[in-house]
RNA sequence: GGGCCCGUAGCUCAGCUGGCUAGAGCGCACGGCUGAUAACCGUGAGGUCGAUGGUUCGAGUCCAUCCGGGCCCA
């Protein structure tokens, strides 16, 4: 009752069947650590250098991230990203080290560490401690996010990796800084800042809590000294009139700031006139209370009274001046707005633009200097209410109540605080050139995608100068001196290189725990007062600046580097960040840019391309990608998307993502499994294929060759869809379906199934290694199951080089074009045996017969290739072609009886010896024995 | 509010300098196979190319405006 399955089992093990211990199922996440442990046993960094020992060079310089809180999906595509190109450029041949970074330093560190140590603890923290604390914050960091990226199986010297708090690093620092100082480029100026005159400090952004406060409201009227000649005629007295919520500030003055296109009418009222943007007038009548009042008939746009001048509403000596600004609202207030660029973000730029003093008549602990005139010695807190009264009895004030508004508090003592402009250290970007000389090495980079060049070049256009200077501890300090005696700043050659050895031997950290006679060399004195007492400046750098020394602290620091870099790839708002700090004191030191080329990818959104964000919910996290899919699925997501635009992650992107894994991952058993009995020895030469299998290697040739481009010109993208499409396509849809007959049927070691299987071999060496770069871990797992021949003591496939697959031109050529021909007819064969398989006519397609009738030239390369190919081809028992007017197939059960062997419909019982099976398996049978 | 960028089937992507009924793969539906089997093969249904106006004989492709989204500023 089972005689026939018995039989087809018998004829089974006569056959070549697949067979492999690669597994189907990837397991990735359990799978892949194996592999990181090997790479670190035989140590693949290293041996990736070696291999391109005095090769040509590819530095990928590595922007540093923040060593703070774990990796996220954006940092985690830009690691692979990079990965991809290091690893491709390595097999490729270059010398291409890879060192990892950390930016270390910073607010944001130190404002966490102070949170755990709590108020009451920080009053007795030195600043010495904080720092050694900061230190051990972020090593802590670099430590999981090291991990991190190298569970995702980026590889580099994450052993040695370069931090911007080691003392070589910081020292690198003092070179760029000694070195733009010298050519005139730094200078010391004010700037306003967030000042809390409780804890007298400066505080970055991120200190800042926004708490509703009620503050006065008041309308100032400010006299025209010049009168406008548009309300001239009218004779009586001028003004233009403000709003503010800081009469404080009004000390400070010295601006009103109109809207360049509004309108501005002149309101006779009460014998005099008042200047205000038309578009607020009803407001302001309604708050001042007028009952009559009247609106004067020409009007002037903003630009118009521009230059205009006025008295100011608190000092007798010196004149304000009408200016315009972008920042002006018609929606409360006057329309006019006052401006004292020592107290605001807004007003300190406008003022810049137009060269305005910037009076600071307001000191460290909130008081009034002489600077506040009747209100000096006052403190700020206080000065309000008074300064109100006075504007009052002077006759200055129209209108006085209060308004309730969010304002800026310190997160320490909760306390409101002050916008107040300090001391502070600046690259100038014009006074040398430095402004000029950056866009033009823009010009010399290449930047990719192109737009990118538009982006950093507007912003370095329109940039202010660099305020470099931060009021903190954590970080590396501006390493000049001020004299203890005069307050002149000394620094100068001697200084820097002293203090550039005092931080290669001890760090940053010697700055604040010791004194400069301790490492300064003697006779340094004073230049103006000749003072040799120096107080170290206290101030530190920004980070961004740091980290834009890297080219220096690392690329210029360590043998296995060069500067400048062939690239710097980060994301999209890097062109604010590094790349800019990184370019300008590359620019400002050398004259040069630091890298030769730039890349730039979007940034991670979900999939409805919405960033992603705690409260929407929408947060993918890559640990937990790689606990569910593993690093490879990370790895082929980053390499799928197109990074020019925002990069979507979503659970249905990962999920098809994995899909498209598992179909490669098929593709590579399957070679595997059919390559268990071959070695490169057997291979077949070009001549004595089968010309299907020669189109296979044509095809491949053509896919390496597009994939190679592809990842050229970073569009790795590209090589995804195009690997993908030959897995999916050409080899599991076509050329593996169709040999499957040769390589299980014919006898071992026929022609035609080592020919079958050359090609296979072929297919997968180079298929592992164009995909190496992208699924590290999987290939990696291929090549260890390769037949040991094939791997020819090549230890890992990221060691294998870069495939190089010549086929002779002219065939392949005429292969190309012919099987164009081929495949067009496969299309309507398969439609018809679809017809034929609905109509029940035949169940797979060996049981079928196929007539196709053709035009000419079509029935010309078919008959070219021969029935019995072109069968083979089809997976069809019989096919025979007649000439046509048009492309028509006829399906037609196929002649014959089952061979219980190979399953075509053959003749049966030609052999004697094996009468049950047809002619082509009678003779493999025979061969057996 | 400003600068730069993006918006083609459920998903990832093609559609060059404007020219055929807008393509591919995946997913989905249906079918086949059971010698790649938690695989493999085939067929099919899915898109007013973000919207609206304009230029043109003709626009996904050029221009304008708007909507939605991203980065960086304000």
């Amino acid at each position: 009752m089972r005689g026939s399955e018995n039989v087809s089992n018998d004829y089974k093990q006569t056959m070549n069947l697949p067979t492999t211990e690669f597994p189907m199922r990837a397991n990735l996440s359990q799978r892949e650590p194996d592999w990181l442990k090997y790479w670190d046993d035989i140590d693949i960094y290293r041996k990736s250098l070696e291999a391109n020992e005095g090769g040509p060079t590819f530095i990928l310089h590595d922007g540093p991230p923040y060593a703070n809180g774990h990796i996220h999906m954006g940092t985690a595509f830009n690691k692979v990203f990079k990965d991809l190109v290091v690893k491709y450029k390595s097999m490729r041949g270059y010398w291409s080290p890879y060192v990892p970074g950390w930016d270390c330093h910073g607010q944001p560190i130190e404002h966490q560490v102070e949170k755990n140590l709590g108020p009451e603890k920080m009053k007795t923290t030195s600043q010495a401690e904080l720092r050694a604390l900061c230190r051990d914050y972020a090593l802590d960091f670099v430590k999981v996010q090291g991990d991190e990226f190298k569970r995702l199986g980026v590889r580099g010297d994450f052993e040695n990796p370069y931090l911007t708090l080691n003392h070589s690093y910081e020292a690198g620092d003092v070179r760029v800084f000694a070195e733009l100082y010298r050519r005139g480029m730094v200078y010391k100026g004010s700037k306003p800042i967030h000042w809390c005159y409780r804890c007298k400090t400066a505080l970055a952004e991120a200190e800042i809590e926004y708490h509703d406060v009620v503050s006065p409201s008041i309308y100032v009227k400010f006299r025209f000294i010049d009168a406008p000649e548009l309300w001239a005629a009218e004779g009586l007295p001028t003004s233009v009139l403000i709003w503010t919520t800081t009469p404080w500030t009004l000390p400070a003055n010295v601006a009103v700031t109109l809207a360049e296109k509004a309108d501005y009418v002149g309101v006779k009222v009460g014998g005099e006139i008042i200047v205000m943007a038309e578009a607020l007038v009803e407001s302001v009548a309604a708050v001042a209370g007028w009952d009559a009042y009247e609106v004067l008939v020409p009007k002037a746009k903003g630009e118009a009274l521009s230059g205009l001048r006025y008295e100011l509403p608190v000092h007798t000596d010196g004149t304000g001046v009408i200016i315009t600004g972008d920042h002006v609202e018609l929606s409360t207030g006057t329309g006019a707005v006052h401006t004292a660029p020592g107290h605001g973000e807004e007003d300190y730029l406008v003022g810049l633009k137009f060269g305005l003093p910037m009076p600071m008549p307001v000191d460290d602990h909130g008081v009034f200097d002489v600077g506040g005139g009747p209100f000096a010695g006052m403190h700020v807190e206080k000065a309000n209410p008074v300064i109100i009264e006075w504007l009052r009895e002077r006759g200055s004030l129209l209108a006085a109540g209060t308004t309730s508004h969010s304002y800026p508090h310190c997160w320490r003592c909760k306390k409101p605080v002050i916008f107040r402009a300090t001391e502070q250290w600046f690259i100038s970007m014009d006074e040398t050139g430095l402004r000029d000389s950056a866009l033009k090495a823009i010009q010399g980079v290449e930047w990719v995608p192109a737009w990118s060049v538009n982006r950093i070049n507007s912003m370095v256009t329109d940039r202010p100068d660099w305020c470099i200077s931060r009021q903190r501890a954590w970080g590396v300090p501006i390493p000049v001196f001020e004299c203890a005696t005069c307050g002149e700043t000394v620094a100068n050659d001697e200084t820097f290189l002293a203090v550039e050895h005092l931080f290669a031997e001890e760090g940053a950290d010697a700055w604040f725990t010791k004194s400069p006679s301790e490492y300064l060399p003697a006779g340094i004195a004073c230049p103006r007062c000749g003072a040799t007492e120096l107080k170290p400046e206290t101030d530190i750098v920004d980070v961004w600046f740091e980290s834009g020394c890297s080219h220096t602290s690392v690329l210029g620091a360590r043998d296995e580097l060069r500067y400048p870099a062939e690239l710097y790839l980060e994301g999209s708002d890097q062109h604010r960040g590094w790349f800019q700090s990184s370019l300008l004191t590359a620019v400002g030191a050398y004259d040069t840019a630091p890298f030769k080329a730039v890349l730039t990818h979007g940034f991670i959104v979900d999939g409805d391309g919405r960033k992603m964000s705690k409260s929407l919910g929408n947060v993918v996290s890559p640990i937990d990608v790689v606990a569910k899919y593993g690093a490879d699925i990370i790895r082929l997501w980053a390499a799928s998307s197109d990074y020019s635009q925002d990069i979507s992650v979503s659970a249905e992107i990962l999920e098809r993502t994995s899909e498209a894994y598992r179909r490669i991952r098929n593709t590579f058993r399957f070679l595997l499994s059919n390559l268990a009995d071959y070695e490169p020895s057997m291979a077949v030469a070009w001549e004595d294929m089968p010309e299907l299998d020669r189109h296979a290697l044509v095809a491949l040739a053509d896919v390496a060759e597009r994939v190679t481009k592809s990842y050229d010109d970073w569009k790795f993208h590209q090589v995804y869809h195009t690997i993908y499409g030959y897995c999916g396509t050409e080899l599991s849809s076509f050329y593996l379906d169709v040999i499957k007959d040769r390589l299980y049927a014919d006898s071992a070691d026929s022609l035609s199934r080592r020919s079958a299987q050359t090609v296979l071999a072929e297919v997968l060496v180079t298929l592992a290694r164009l995909v190496a770069p992208i699924l590290s871990f999987t290939t990696e797992e291929v090549w260890q199951y390769l037949p040991s021949q094939m791997r020819d003591g090549i230890e890992s496939v990221h060691l294998a080089g870069w495939p190089a697959l010549e086929v002779p031109v002219k065939q392949a050529a005429e292969l190309r074009s012919a099987y164009a021909v081929v495949l067009d007819v496969r299309e309507a064969v398969t439609k018809a045996l679809e017809d034929a398989r609905t109509a029940g006519t035949i169940g797979k397609s060996q049981e079928a017969r196929v007539v196709v009738t053709a035009p000419k030239e079509t029935l010309e390369i078919l008959s070219a290739r021969g029935d019995n190919a072109v069968a083979e081809m089809l997976i069809v028992s019989q096919f025979s072609a007649r000439e046509g007017v048009e492309l028509a197939v006829e399906v037609s059960a196929a002649e014959g009886e089952k061979c219980p062997r190979c399953w075509n419909l053959r003749e049966l019982g030609t052999d004697e010896q094996y009468p049950e099976v047809c002619g082509r398996c009678a003779k493999v049978l025979q061969t057996l024995g």
